[in-house]
DNA sequence: CGAATAGTGTCTATAAGACAGTATATC
DNA sequence: GATATACTGTCTTATAGACACTATTCG
């Protein structure tokens, strides 16, 4: 039976929002290949391993991140991915509310950054290392995609948000405006309300709401 | 730098639909573990082999199949998954019309069959080796949502077909049946029309219509 | 009261669903 | 003409989109 030299990692897509932009965590490599260069966190898997608990485990040494949502996203295996040997990376992505983000807990010395994705994929960022670029658009189709048809949205938020905060994640991931009385009768049946309302500002308030609990698993 | 004793294969879903019901090509195994047991075709990526072209070479090896539709599906990466050694398999659904399919030109002597999905997974039939089963599910889940949103299903026809015919691919694929009329409203804007009719069939004959050009790649 | 954002009612346009009817082959 | 399947027209229902209006807080 053949034993190979090729190795599996897993890359984390860590993708948060923060003033009205969609984020993307990445640390600063301090090795080479690619010294100096942005690129996604990642691990690679034990041989003890599974593949789920390798990205666990990378979201929480690179990202201080426990309990957080993730899934599988795409296995990139191209022969020159890495110039060292052949790497094979399944990507996950892991979605995270700002306020739950804390990288600076992460294991690793390295720099961990808060990339914005749209600049990032225009261009007008330093350039990731790697394929770690093209990985980054497919996760951004992907995520874009999702939030149409699954509920994938709710994870940038905290357990209770407004709906007029719930619609700003929908708006950023879409990349388009969306009308007030038509989104709210979409989501209606996903949301509960509670008797919480914001408080402070210079205009109505907002009343808060939390995803319905039959619909967390559906 | 980590060198793993992880091994990375690609494990093949190649569907068609005979007599009106999707299918499976699998293999008898050939040696242990699960001897004699049927299990989805599959190759060991080489280390100097691209991923999708480790999916290409299984198809043509296992399938004798050139130039069909695939794509990647999702990875397998639990512990157990094989008893002798540690082995990650990225997973490839390959679609392909019945008249294509020709699968005593694999190369492996192996016994090669197609199955009947839904019997497969509601256990009517034998049970497949590994975690097979959970792949071919998911697989399954996938094939069907997709229909739903992209173009996959013309993928089990040839380049010209009757509307009849696509309607029964889409009626397989969904598990429901469709009205005729609403159908090819629907579908109307794919698909352009050629000057060809079905013959010798006792009653009114059906043309046929192919895929626009333009919608190929969409 | 003005500014700012939250929230609702309703009209219209488009798509999905259901059903009934007509058309054209073979035997 | 009987049978079998291909094809079309249209009504109904549900959903998406657009816009105007009312509500409530702070300063």
């Amino acid at each position: 039976m053949k034993k190979s030299r090729i190795s599996v990692a897993v890359d984390l897509l860590v993708f948060t929002i923060e003033d009205n932009r969609l984020k993307l965590l990445m640390v600063r490599r301090e090795e080479e290949p690619y010294k100096d260069r942005l690129a996604l966190p990642g691990v690679f898997v034990g041989e003890e391993e599974d593949l789920d608990a390798a990205a666990k485990r990378g979201i929480l040494e690179e990202a201080g991140l426990k309990d957080i949502y993730f899934e599988q996203l795409y296995t990139w295996g191209g022969i020159d991915r890495d110039p060292r040997m052949r790497i094979i990376s399944v990507s996950y992505m892991a979605l995270v509310p700002l306020e739950q983000l804390n990288y600076s807990a992460g294991a690793r010395t390295t720099e961990v950054l808060l990339l914005d994705v749209e600049e990032l994929l225009r261009g007008e960022a330093e350039e990731p290392a790697f394929d770690h670029k093209e990985i980054i658009r497919y996760a951004r189709w992907r995520l874009m995609n999702k939030v149409e048809y699954t509920k994938i949205a709710f994870h940038f938020l905290p357990e209770e948000f407004t709906l007029p905060e719930l619609q700003r994640v929908y708006e950023i991931l879409l990349g388009k405006p969306l009308y007030k009385a038509n989104f709210r009768k979409k989501i209606a049946d996903l949301v509960e309300e509670t008797d919480r309302y914001t408080e402070g500002d210079a205009h109505r308030p907002s009343k808060y709401y939390r995803l319905k609990e039959q619909e967390k698993n559906v």
